[in-house]
RNA sequence: GUGGAAUUAGCUCAGUUGGUUAGAGCACCAGAUUGUGGUCCUGGGGGUCGUGGGUUCAAUUCCCAUAUUCCACCCCA
């Protein structure tokens, strides 16, 4: 037998039900605030990942589902979403027209990682992006969508915050972070060394007893942030308690993607597990230009769709449709050309072996329709269809022109 | 990529100190004297016990390898 790939799930019945769900109830949400569908391709050119996730990230650097296609071009599987649309952005000149631009997407991703609950290697994502907006009320809108989807789904979720600065006050406290880890290199663990070269900011979040001892005195980057991004940090708090958001500052919190300055943020779920990220996001306000468009501030989200579902609770949706049967085999026909023609306008669940009333009624419980309507002998002599309303629990025998024209009304 | 656990029916799991036809609940199908559902009753189908090797007279059970899932690390959505 031939299974899928390792990490990658088939999504059907009622898995697809709240993956459906979700999408429909996000989508809704983005469109209430201004956002306009994007679709990019899933295979992208390697570079432009590279460029923008950064070399750096492990997901360029391990987790890319990278190769070199039949024009010997080198491709890659999309491990995210926002390069793509950014690149399509200014493949579009609007980084020249100007203006704001507002986009959410949704689609597959892929990462080659070890899998495990809520990490695989084929996952979907919901994301959305700006352009164009510098203002932190916009990094406040993103927070409110992300609440408001959340809420909507009856979702319970701690906001995690925190400001990665600018070019103007982040590599300076990067600079000073290294000298101050490089002073303790011999005291701190192997992991941590190696950050040091690729992604020194990473360093404050390991786990290590004896390198968080040493951290502790090291320099936070929320104490030496420039006036501008101090005052914008402490802006945006200030807009969110004004708006009854409730958030924890994480000073450790580091999106793992290059691309990111000033606002950062994370959601998360203490019941799913380890891999409790159920959305992240933040500003980006250089990547456009790194893509080589015109300098232009972004900011945006994305969230884990596979995450979500196992948080989803779908209303309980009543009972829906007709379900049609015979009797007796000679009335089998009849029945599948009054159910093709009631089909015109409803839901119908055919059954094409004649069978008692009591087990159409079984069956017609069991696909959840709404009524249950069957022809036996009697009707077809008196060319009547007998219906019942599994849910008033109500019956009636109506003339096949009354059953056509039933509309969902209580018999 | 590192460490650990698990894998028996469609699902959730028992079980065999190595020995004839491997069990339960749920689900499915069919009946319950031939026109009234979601609770009951009776019966039935369905498993080469994850896969491949090894030890043995005999392996689902012991050993090795491998795959997958889960947990922790890592990372992130």
């Amino acid at each position: 037998m031939i299974s899928s790939l390792r990490g990658m799930n088939d999504i059907l019945s009622e898995e697809y039900e709240r993956f459906t769900y979700f999408l429909s109830l996000a989508t809704k949400v983005a469109q209430r605030y201004g956002f306009h569908f994007i679709e990019t391709p899933i295979l992208e050119e390697t570079a432009l990942f590279k460029r923008s996730v950064g070399e750096s990230s492990d997901i360029v650097g391990k987790e890319m589902y990278q190769f070199i296609d039949k024009g010997e071009n080198d491709v890659c599987l999309r491990p995210e979403g926002t390069a793509g649309v950014v690149r399509a952005f200014i493949q579009k000149k609007l980084d020249r027209a100007g203006g704001i631009h507002r986009f959410f997407y949704h689609g597959p991703m892929f990462r080659y990682e070890r899998p495990q609950k809520g990490r695989l290697r084929q996952f979907h994502q919901f994301g959305v992006e700006s352009f164009g907006v510098e203002s932190v009320h916009e990094d406040v809108s993103m927070i409110m969508m992300v609440s408001d989807i959340l809420k909507e789904l009856g979702i319970g979720y701690r906001l995690k915050l925190n400001s990665l600065g600018c070019k103007e006050c982040m590599p300076p406290y990067r600079q000073n972070l290294i000298d101050f880890v490089t002073i303790h290199e011999e005291h701190i663990c192997e992991d941590c060394r190696r950050r040091v070269g690729t992604n020194p900011i990473r360093v404050l979040d390991c786990k290590e007893q004896k390198c968080q001892n040493i951290y502790a005195d090291a320099p936070k980057l929320i104490n030496n942030l420039c006036t501008g991004c101090g005052s914008e940090f402490s802006k945006l708090q200030t807009l969110l308690a004004q708006s009854g958001i409730s958030y924890e500052i994480d000073t450790h919190l580091v999106r793992g993607l290059d691309y990111y300055s000033k606002t950062a943020f994370e959601f998360v779920s203490d019941n799913i597990g380890s891999q409790s990220a159920i959305a992240g996001g933040g500003r980006y306000d250089r990547l456009v230009e790194f893509l080589d468009g015109r300098p232009t501030p972004a900011v945006g989200f994305a969230m884990g769709i596979e995450r979500l579902m196992e948080l989803i609770v779908m209303p309980q949706n009543g009972r829906d449709g007709y379900y049609m049967g015979a009797m007796d085999e000679n009335t089998v026909d009849l029945v599948v050309r009054m159910a093709h023609q009631k089909r015109g306008s409803d839901k119908v669940v055919l059954d094409y072996k004649p069978k008692n009333l009591k087990n159409h009624l079984k069956a017609a419980d069991k696909v959840n329709t709404r009524f249950c309507c069957v022809i036996g002998e009697n009707e077809l002599q008196n060319g009547t269809i007998w219906v019942k309303d599994l849910e008033h629990k109500t019956e009636k025998t109506l003339s096949h022109e009354e059953f056509y024209a039933l509309a969902g009304e209580p018999l």
